[in-house]
RNA sequence: CGGGGCAUAGCGCAGUUUGGCAGCGCGCCUGCUUUGGGAGCAGGAAGUCGGGAGUUCGAAUCUCCCUGCCCCGACCA
């Protein structure tokens, strides 16, 4: 392609809107352009890379024997309102009215509409399993739309729904979705780690989350590097300490005025946080208020305190006023010796001996505290966030904590929407089932954010290979004034195009600077220039991407090297 | 949804405090020069100063209302 032909609309500064790496660049280089808050225009280069994603999905998922479908975007009400999720979306799903007045939603996500498309078309266990996924546009009205592409609130997803007629059969999809997911990442050159979730309200048990890794990724996700354990940080589990052996030292109580926080009260009593223990009051399930303690360097867990019988969801801490009315004292001075409330204690918290707590009296601690002599009653959970270099729970290594942005999420939906929306079949022996099905979401817009994400330097985009707009950029410098320039520029082009090579040549009447910045913007893998000077020669000069020099050799050489790197 | 900020030419911004001809850089158009890392000179086009109401002889500037956008927190591919 010639770049006088192509639409390609860059940008020399910054604009105001951005303030992250993806999101400047896709702008600068002519890929989006933003039509109002989270909702982007793909031009003919971004069109280029998503199709491209697109490709390489549809490759791994196919050889996988999933089908591909494709499903209304607007969608009745009415098969909203079957699943409950009509009520349940809240204002996140954009709803319309057609001229019959009839409510319509932007799908948001397909599962009533597939399962809907099942219950029809499935009408014997015999068709089973099936595994279907379409790319579409979605609509999801964010509460905060950002970062481009990364959370836009019109995005192109795939998304892929299972039928099953039991369990074993839906384990094997969910791990031939799963090597997908991880075939499509790896092709497209992300490092990247599959992590251990929560379902989320769309799911009923644990899932899987793909996490691209890149500082400016909104989820944290502890991972060990000895071995492939990865989990979100709601999810990571907090292994026990060995338990200390320390001899009981006698209980004391302490004054320890105007100290509100546990750094305040181990600064005052000389003792590390980590010999504290920090005692907070939720709201519960059955009784008003339940204590969860933590050993004082810790942090609550609030998907894991959910998950506690007696503690009420969504987790809400109790209001101070509560909290002085049962207990005659401040949050500060709470302790779990003679709480009178469900006490749950982190597993770090209860291997603790001698551990210093508030005393349920205004102003006082207690010190030398043991829990089988001072507090036998509480229940010991996982509830605390893991902290880098915690054990890894496979008992492999220690954790360390990376950020990431979630471009993929595979769960069990198990009969969430198959119950309530009568999508069953006969199996064998004559019996109806009901069936079992699994979902699996990809971010398409999002992932081409992502992988600029990870992807570039501060010229501009450095695309892998297997999802570049164009595999080689050629700059002919001095093109519209030079006849052996120009010449040897459209050889070279042809010579490209026989090969099966994408090329753009940009033939444009600019001067050498603009185009080696356009060329380091926009990002293709491989730099091809052809100047005057070379040429005399019988030379061009060849340049990766990502290397800071190039080196001088015939053309033919050139587009045979460049051939190679993409059969490869 | 809560908190903060911004809105002036296609893009980036100054001008607003203290009311008085709507500006600068980039980009765009024309011409000449230049030509391997975002050129130089000359000329030119381009604005409902986000919208509405008000104060005033006079409003980009002051007041009120509205809208849009960005950033920080709880949700998600």
């Amino acid at each position: 392609m010639r770049a006088t032909e192509t639409l390609i609309p860059t940008l020399k500064e910054t604009p105001a809107e951005a303030d992250i790496a993806s999101h400047v660049l896709l702008l600068r280089g002519g890929f989006i352009r933003r039509l109002a808050s989270g909702l982007y225009t793909w031009l003919p280069l971004g069109v280029r890379v998503l199709r491209k994603v697109e490709a390489i999905i549809r490759e791994e998922l196919n050889r996988r024997g999933a089908q591909e479908v494709m499903m209304p975007v607007v969608q009745p009400a009415q098969l909203w309102r079957e699943s409950g999720r009509w009520e349940a979306m809240g204002a996140e799903m954009l709803r319309m009215k057609d001229r019959h007045e009839r409510d319509y939603a932007m799908s948001p996500t397909h599962e009533e509409v597939v399962t809907d498309l099942a219950r029809r078309v499935l009408d014997s266990y015999q068709r089973l399993p099936v595994n279907l996924y379409q790319i579409q546009t979605k609509f999801r009205d964010e509460v905060r739309p950002r970062f481009g592409p990364l959370r836009a609130r019109e995005f192109t997803m795939k998304d892929g729904y299972s039928f099953h007629l039991d369990d074993d059969s839906f384990e094997r999809t969910y791990q031939d979705m799963r090597d997908a997911y991880s075939a499509v990442l790896r092709r497209v050159g992300l490092d990247f780690r599959a992590v251990l979730a929560d379902g989320g309200n769309i799911g009923d048990s644990e899932s899987h989350e793909f996490q691209v890794l890149a500082g400016s990724g909104e989820d944290v996700i502890a991972y060990c590097p000895e071995s492939d354990y990865a989990a979100n940080l709601e999810m990571a589990e907090a292994v026990a300490p060995a338990p200390s052996d320390a001899a009981p030292l006698e209980l004391a109580k302490v004054a320890t005025p105007d100290c509100r926080t546990i750094a305040d009260v181990a600064k005052f009593l000389a003792v590390e946080p980590e010999h504290c223990v920090k005692t907070l009051i939720v709201r519960g399930a059955e009784t008003p208020l339940v204590a969860i303690v933590l050993r004082g360097d810790h942090e609550l867990n609030l998907t894991k305190a959910g998950r506690l019988d007696a503690v009420a969801t969504p987790v809400a801490f109790a209001a101070e006023t509560d909290i002085r009315t049962a207990l005659q004292c401040s949050p500060g001075s709470i302790g779990p010796v003679g709480l009178a409330m469900p006490v749950y204690a982190d597993r770090a918290a209860t291997a603790l001996a001698n551990f210093v707590c508030g005393a349920n009296d205004e102003g006082y601690h207690l010190t030398g505290v043991n829990w089988r002599r001072d507090a036998g009653g509480a229940q010991t959970v996982d509830v605390r966030n893991v902290v880098p270099g915690d054990p890894s729970p496979d008992g492999k290594g220690t954790l360390q904590f990376a950020r990431g942005i979630e471009v993929g999420h595979i769960f069990k939906l198990g009969v969430k929407y198959s119950e309530p929306m009568g999508l069953s079949v006969q199996n064998g022996a004559g019996e109806d089932v009901t069936l079992t099905m699994g979902c699996y979401g990809m971010g398409v817009t999002r992932l081409v954010g992502a992988i600029v994400e990870q992807c570039h330097d501060d010229a501009g985009i450095i695309w892998p290979a297997a999802v570049a707009p164009f595999d080689v950029h050629i700059v002919a410098l001095g093109y519209d004034r030079d006849a052996a320039v120009h010449e040897a520029a459209d050889a070279f082009l042809n010579a490209c195009e026989e090969r099966g090579i994408e090329a753009l040549l940009d033939d444009r009447d600019e001067r050498a600077g603009v185009k080696f910045a356009e060329a380091d913007l926009i990002g293709a893998p491989h730099r091809v220039t052809i100047g005057a000077r070379n040429l005399k020669r019988g030379l061009v000069e060849y340049k990766p991407r990502h290397e800071g020099q190039g080196d001088l050799a015939p053309p033919e050489r050139i587009a045979e090297r460049i051939a190679q790197a993409k059969n490869t």
